[in-house]
DNA sequence: ACAGTTAATAGACTGCAGTCTATAAATCAA
DNA sequence: TTGATTTATAGACTGCAGTCTATTAACTGT
């Protein structure tokens, strides 16, 4: 697979790549998503629109690279299994990915949308964005269950799939997605 | 608001607006939301695709009025509160709705897309189609906690939250949105 | 130096959404 | 009947996504 060297050829120049990401993350933030067109970013970045094509498929694959994953942002790592409970922990995760939304809530509604009109991107966005989070979440409320925080009669998996659900539909439905929201689930999820 | 009346004029033809709708349905049905253009639409309809225009502003408008209300379907009818539990209520509720889904998932996940990139439509979306079903099951969770099958700290309005967020999230992700997931969600709501 | 290879670029082209204009058709009021 | 009014229609036009082609640039191995 990966075994594949080029032998010649022109190399690829490796600073269209960055000046693309780096165009397309100023241009969404400014504008929003659905107001940048591939041929602004392209020229923003000094490139030819075919390179931009070379390197990801759709708007949404660049965006995801540029706003998701360049950025180290958006709280990948768990929160550190410290003295707190385990509600406090996902409370305090909770508020992280909140906080990020403030800033890229547009371009994540946007890669939504998307992902439902692009089979490619819906499976790429799924592995790449959504089950790394929504790991993080499920393995909190393993833990809590090993605590004895959580009931052993409840289930991690589908309680993650309410939390995130929760976020993603008020995020869809233009309702404010907060701390008070981050309390709420939580208070809800270890409600008894 | 609704006192202007029209004193002159060539009336509305009501028939072009049905036939329209006729045929956003069929083609929607038959190949796939994204797959079917407006043109196509008014083609298939024998209207011109201005007539189409000064209906409805958007592909999704008129499919949320072809596939989502024209047809009565998707259970806007609460269930009657007959001697079940309420939780077999809400699963029941479920079945019908993932039933549903079973036909215009697609059409469905579509117009959730395009709620995203369209404001004034995520508003009559919202309206028309998100609330009245959301009401449904805070109303069916709100005489659980009456007759005492929830607990009296639980919140019926971000249970609902988590009910439709869970099958959202199931929805967009290309996930099984099926009978199993109707048991799961039930049996996680209810659980103590 | 030269042939082979791959990337970058400019530009043409198609298809669709959405807007706009001119014209024809259907109605009401005088 | 005439004029005003509104709808329906056909067609032109713009802007963007996405594809394709021809040309030029940058590199490797001989």
């Amino acid at each position: 697979m990966s075994g594949e060297k080029k032998q010649g050829g022109r190399p690829v120049d490796a600073a269209a790549g960055r000046s693309l990401k780096l165009a397309a993350l100023q241009l969404v933030r400014e504008r929003g998503y659905a107001k940048v067109s591939i041929a602004a970013i392209a020229s923003a970045a000094g490139v030819a629109r075919q390179t931009l094509y070379n390197r990801w498929n759709t708007k949404a694959d660049l965006v995801l690279d540029a706003v998701f994953e360049e950025t180290g942002r958006f709280s990948t790592i768990p929160p550190a299994d410290t003295g707190e409970t385990c509600a406090a922990q996902l409370e305090a995760f909770l508020v992280e990915v909140f906080d990020h939304l403030a800033v890229d809530g547009d371009p994540l509604r946007a890669l939504i949308a998307a992902a439902q009109e692009d089979t490619a991107f819906r499976t790429a966005f799924r592995e790449r964005f959504v089950l790394p989070r929504e790991q993080i979440v499920t393995d909190l409320l393993r833990r809590a269950q090993a605590r004895g925080e959580l009931g052993k009669t409840r289930d991690p998996e589908m309680l993650s799939a309410f939390v995130h659900g929760a976020f993603w539909y008020r995020l869809l439905n233009g309702q404010p997605v907060d701390a008070a929201l981050a309390r709420a689930i939580t208070a809800e999820v270890f409600a008894r």
